[in-house]
DNA sequence: CAGTGGTCTAGACCACCAA
DNA sequence: TGGTGGTCTAGACCACTGC
């Protein structure tokens, strides 16, 4: 605000910018629930003052960023990991034989290995922007398809957000993960980054993916965010490439 | 054009999508350089006979998908990999401890292996939309990083457009590979995908990356496109990810 | 200063969807 | 049929660049 303090700040900020920092505002405050619309944009205009035009420009940045999305003749849904027509978003393994061509990596069966509170190590603290001590949650599952283990992951969970998760609520659930973190405990992941290795597996992870110590893994570690880029996951993966691979298009 | 022949084809196309596809007729002929500025907006309109909006819907979509920068109070330019910001667009391995934080892995030593002519095996003639036997210019080359050797790969270049291109030319251009692509050939790399899995290294590329052929390798198989999604090189690499990951940001 | 891209508006019309 | 998002236009004004 004050042009004086930071100064390579633009001292300037576009009104479509200012409105979607108040749609973002309402998004994250949970106004409008993910895959419920929000007001249309002849609404949200008189809303905020402003013409139609600006409003949608605003929409269209939220919408590239898959934080909204736009359905003609109905209107724009608060996006979702749930219904949405690309589920697991973020996993880019997909079968080296992939007849269908869309990167669907079919039916997994989940098992749940381990499922405990805990407390954060310094780099998980770090990762998940806590203190070294806080309460986490720390989770640990294999990934099948066509009864193969696949995936072998261990991840960790801020505890206060993700109150009251136990084994028997994850194994009870259907779908995507982050499809239960939405609806149970309104905690919506917006966009992640990963960092990859290749790496031997320790004996116990060979055990559970079923392979020799020599077998080379790939190492996805994830760190997962919710709006306004806080970090809410830390997921670290272990992934057989034998019979997948990790696919990324370089736009 | 006509609704009968394409069932699933939407029988409209906005005109700001033709537009589009006139000024990427327009790159690809090459009327405009890379490194070039494209006529103004207010004179593409009038070329086309739309209105400047029309225009600067279809530029900014060109604009997203870095086909073109747009440079405010200057103009509208040709994108390059030569003096564009982010070098190596397409090179996503970054030192572990980043300092700067802006994924510059900072200068590499490169040493060509090998560069040869000879004849594209059935894989790399799918690959590159060949015809298997057809003249190929294969390239093998080290990425070095503070004296270490960290990439190893291979590439398939298509005979046909990169006549011409020698060892010795390689070795004599300083900067990015596709830059000189650009500049020498006349091709440019748009969008590429990548395929990539952990593997061991046969004893050969074990040597030239200086570790023991137990050493767990990231394999990133690339195939690079230019205009038109044309298909225009295959690259093999083997990374080295003791000191160095492979970072995806995921939208 | 003139020329460029960037923002904002107001209004018209089109395509899609649901009731 | 009415409401939604999607396209297109025309014009005004702003911010940045270079001369």
């Amino acid at each position: 605000m004050t042009p004086a303090a930071e100064p390579t700040t633009p001292s300037f900020s576009p009104l479509y910018q200012q409105i979607k920092s108040l749609i973002l505002q309402s998004l994250h405050a949970g106004e409008w629930k993910p895959g419920e619309p929000i007001p249309s944009e002849i609404e949200l205009a008189s809303r905020y003052g402003v013409s139609q035009g600006t409003v949608r420009k605003a929409i269209d940045e939220l919408a590239a960023g898959n934080l909204v999305v736009r359905r003609q003749g109905k209107g724009t849904f608060v996006a979702t990991h749930a219904e949405q027509h690309v589920q697991y978003r973020f996993l880019k393994l997909v079968p080296d034989l992939d007849q269908a061509g869309d990167g669907d990596p079919g039916p997994a069966e989940r098992t749940i290995v381990d499922c405990r509170r805990s407390r954060a190590s310094a780099d998980v603290a770090r990762a998940l922007a806590l203190r070294a001590g806080d309460a986490v949650l720390q989770v640990q599952r294999v990934l099948s398809y066509a009864g193969r283990p696949t995936i072998l992951e261990e991840l960790w969970l801020p505890g206060t957000p993700f109150k009251g998760l136990t084994a028997d609520r994850l194994r009870d659930w259907q779908g995507p993960m982050y499809a239960m973190f939405e609806t149970e405990f309104g905690v919506r992941m917006v966009r992640a980054e990963e960092k990859i290795r290749a790496v031997l597996p320790q004996p116990e992870q060979a055990a559970l993916l079923q392979v020799t110590a020599q077998t080379p893994l790939l190492s996805v570690e994830r760190v997962a965010h919710t709006y306004h880029d806080q970090p809410m996951e830390l997921r670290r993966g272990l992934y057989r490439t034998d019979a997948h691979h990790y696919r990324n298009d370089l736009g």
